[in-house]
DNA sequence: TTATTTGATTTGTGATCACACTTGCATTGA
DNA sequence: TCAATGCAAGTGTGATCACAAATCAAATAA
């Protein structure tokens, strides 16, 4: 039987490219992180097997393998009543998430920094530019382009930290603190853009100079930024509701 | 109809405890777990799901689903053949999970050292005692009890630290770590004992004195030496093999 | 009107089955 | 003798079913 493989020396194979393998389960489970990390499932949201199911045109099996696999990894929660969920905001909540994605993140950023190829700098540097372009073109809010482009942004720096032990770390607290972080690009877009602008060209600028150190501190402040902004909102509201 | 939730005025609810809820996936999931931080599975192993079932005395189905689960938090790995083993120890892997570590449990026992109560330190001394007696009693290594008592040791510290995100990232290190640090136990765990108990030692002195820095340092000479020695066990066969 | 109960519907869990793919071994051919 | 072929057992994946628990709504009683 011929190999699995692709032949080097076989004319046609070098034609051809491989077809995934991906399973059900597999496209239920990225499309739900996709989901989490972009915002779309609002904080205390409740989520049901079926439901989903139907919503993906699919069968519950890989649905609830997909959910098992994201309660693990924290970014949904499973409550006694065996129901599942998006954990609710507290505050005590983004403070740790936020501690833990400063200490993580400072540390792959820190890494890529001294690390970077100039082909992988200019890849970072050409997104900036995507970014401008995008500011320019639409005044209107676009908060999904918003979300995703600064996802890859930030992906690809780490990605470049060569550590497959963080990365998948980040992923989960980028799991994790989506819904927060959605809410917050919600009520304050206008006002961050340009700090969040700003703190990316000092962090390209600091990666082409393989300064660790100025990298570090401007994520730092890239990522507390909508962590402070949505603390201040949490702290107005539960004012409000101690004088109702 | 009766509530669920235990009513404090009632005095034969004030009895009884509150019977778990567990379901046999969350059982699988425990044993795997508890059997791969253990070292229980060599590096390399496949599993195989009803294998797994017939050991475990159970269905397919919650074994799949635990299985899912632990190869999201990379203690297990999913070959492309679609088939599932523990993951092979590399010299760039156990490099990249003892920075992880050193990274995460530093900063976790840091945080344990400024805000463990009398209690909790004195329930660290006891354990220390535990030790003592354990080593004294036996000669022949009883590396089970010797894991058990680690791990007991270190998340009866990371637990003070009050974060719920960091913990169950340490949870997941120890995961991808056990395989290893089984096999570095197993070719050294002589040589070790007398360095972990003063390691150990030392950790509690400091927290004891809410001395951060010290408690990290001894931290973080602690969990070094096995990967230490594992290195030095690997790059000699690595040279034996490269002879042969 | 309000609190309680009863019944119907929804939902998660585990078992079983069907199917496709992989793996290992024996057979066949040169 | 050795490589290629073909068959059989083993394995993962997804669908479906049965059952128990939870939820919600209507009906009943105070």
């Amino acid at each position: 039987m011929q190999k699995a493989t692709a032949e080097k020396s076989d004319p046609i194979a070098a034609q051809l490219a491989p077809v995934g393998r991906e399973t059900v389960q597999d496209r239920v489970y990225s499309e739900l992180r996709r989901a989490l990390i972009g915002g779309l499932f609002e904080p205390s949201q409740v989520l049901t097997i079926r439901g989903l199911a139907d919503a993906l045109m699919t069968s519950t099996m890989p649905v609830r393998e997909a959910l098992g696999r994201l309660i693990t990894e924290k970014a949904l929660e499973a409550l006694p009543n065996r129901s599942v969920r998006v954990p609710p905001i507290t505050l005590e909540r983004m403070d740790d998430l936020l501690r833990a994605r400063i200490l993580i993140e400072g540390e792959a950023i820190a890494l890529a920094a001294t690390r970077m190829n100039s082909r992988q700098i200019s890849i970072i540097e050409s997104m900036l530019g995507d970014w401008d372009e995008m500011r320019a073109l639409k005044h209107k809010k676009d908060v999904d382009r918003e979300v995703t482009l600064n996802q890859a942004f930030h992906f690809e720096i780490y990605r470049a930290c060569g550590s497959a032990v963080l990365i998948p770390m980040i992923e989960s607290l980028w799991l994790q603190s989506g819904p927060c972080i959605r809410v917050a690009i919600y009520a304050f877009s206008d006002a961050g853009e340009v700090d969040t602008a700003h703190y990316h060209r000092t962090i390209v600028k600091a990666i082409a100079a393989q300064d660790a150190k100025e990298a570090r501190d401007a994520l730092v402040a890239d990522i507390s930024r909508p962590f402070t902004f949505l603390r201040s909102k949490l702290e107005a509201e539960a004012k409000r509701g101690m004088s109702a």
